[in-house]
DNA sequence: TATGAATGAGAGTTCATTCAT
DNA sequence: CATGAATGAACTCTCATTCAT
């Protein structure tokens, strides 16, 4: 079991490379296999088929997403390390992963079956972080930082904001200093409201 | 002159509408002739290319897009009925075009050439619905409904709110009432801020 | 009769054009409808299809070959001269339609049923040319110009000489000199045999 | 590398008959595939395209000609013995090959690229012929069975005359008997000049 | 277990031909 | 007569998948 979950880890970074890099339908079998190193046919030893491959990779994709954004939100103490922590991690994470992630929430509807479990997938990861987030928030009005009532409300409208942001950021190829503009803007706009801007 | 822009609009429509439901891969030209009752070779005497056709298809909708938003908008007087009719059609929208929306968004980097058509499109049509929404806020603010100074950056942030909302709404399937609820305390806080709620 | 007759002579003069510049699958009836400035169902009013169109542009070829190799060799009286007049003008009317010439030849026999007939025309086409050169010869025999017994073959022979040479001159692309080189060894040779070089 | 080789070349054998039988356009990639009893996705594992399995049949039919000519006439002694052999084999080769090989003369500025490969095939293939041939005259000087100065002129038009008959017997599909008496007539003339006939 | 040669369904595209106007 | 919009068969080529080794 050492040498096969390696394998299989391999064609999964080499996938979720290619995914990323051309999208589902223009990223071939042949590809990921020469990316990974491997023979066409071992890739069919590992994924059922491309459609289950893209599945683990976006299953891969989000448990490491997670992982990240725990380690490094929670290394943090102070209310404002943690949401900047939080932010430039998705931001490069969503940056990493574009492609790949606008395909598997675009077009996993026409995946059939499959796509059912990519949506699931998807949402069960939304609540998870956004219950990470609300903690961040949660630790904010603790330490006395921030005043908010409605945390749930907020938690999932400030992880839409910044998830907008990395995916302008990378739609728009906006600069690092036109992103840091808006990021501090949203910020004080989330916590303010328009009419104090 | 008289027949052939008639038949080019049906083709037009049936891509759309396949683009939509399918995606651009997955949408076939066979597909498309027969969903407009024509026959294969028909689509290649109104279109160079599928490429083509899709980049017609994204130009058709946004060019709808904008006359459906303007002509709903501009039919009201008060800020918040502008605003509410600017979200239920942009939401009905998106939720018509989503797949191809998304398509167009993430993977036109793949389609080479073309590409740049799509994104300059997209961008250029951010910048007229922004500017529409941005003159719905200086309505409300001469209306003394509002009171915002940074109009810009108001304006960019709640096409995003707004079009995030229509996203999430098609993404994860929200009921009609959780899709209200989130848009009144969306509307709530762009203005009063989170602190207020 | 008038106006009929000079359109399909247009649509003739396009199609040999064309074949000759492309061959014969590479020109389509588009092309042609084009280059003839009529529409494409037009072709369809004077040739039935488009081996039929083939067809006819080989038969008018072949006239046009002998009424000009007529013309011109008729027009001198000493043999040298007539022999250098028919070299030319072969030369030059293989130059022109070099690639229709050649597809005609070698892939008449998978045109099915009209490819006899394009054989027939090619061989009849043959024996006029190589008769009409039998009269060169006498006449140079009459005049003393020169001393052979039997003309039929040698006809036969210089003609394919000629021939020859011609297309070498368009599939090597070979210089003015080289081809007058060349021409003068083989009319020296042809007279005089090799061992005479 | 065991069975690859083999399937190589059963696909090229298969091509070189049909582009024989029907030229390159009427060829189709699934007949070719069919005629050597393998899949239409097989010829692709071997050729990148139709164009690129063209120049190759091209290059394996010249190659396969110098060894069949070079190995008959290599074991002939005899100056007339050679020049029969010679004959035999380049009318018997012409015959097989006389669609694909029509082809690769006429349509080959067609092909766009490739079309200067092949040229280039054919006039090294041309030259290293005429070579072979300049080898057996010279054998023929050397016996004392021949007087010829110029020996390049002579083998280059030798060649041609060769080849000329050879079509001729294809094209106006010639009698043996006919061909018989052209070949006796054509070596006599080219050696003893039309004035000795 | 690992491979890649073999496959064929299906893609986009072209074009000779037809026919209503 | 003249047209060109409409058609679909047939083309080249790709690629997910299989299977003998």
């Amino acid at each position: 079991m050492a040498r096969p979950k390696n394998k299989r880890h391999i064609i999964l970074k080499a996938a979720s490379t290619l995914f990323n890099q051309k999208g589902f339908h223009l990223a071939s079998i042949s590809e990921i296999a020469e990316e990974a190193g491997v023979g066409k046919g071992t890739v069919y030893e590992y994924f059922r088929s491309k459609d289950d491959l893209f599945l683990e990779v976006v299953t891969y994709n989000i448990q490491t997403y997670l992982e990240r954004i725990e380690k490094v939100t929670l290394s943090k103490d102070a209310f404002l390390d943690q949401m900047d922590a939080f932010m430039a991690v998705h931001s490069e994470i969503i940056s990493e992963n574009f492609k790949a992630t606008g395909h598997m929430l675009h077009t996993a509807a026409s995946m059939e079956g499959k796509s059912k479990a990519v949506i699931q997938l998807i949402l069960k990861n939304r609540h998870k972080v956004v219950d990470l987030l609300k903690g961040i928030l949660l630790n904010g009005k603790v330490r006395g930082e921030l005043s908010i009532d409605d945390l749930d409300f907020a938690a999932d409208l400030i992880y839409d904001m910044i998830h907008r942001l990395s995916i302008r950021r990378c739609q728009y190829q906006l600069s690092i200093d036109a992103c840091e503009l808006e990021r501090k803007k949203l910020m004080a706009l989330t916590i303010k409201g328009i009419e104090h801007i």
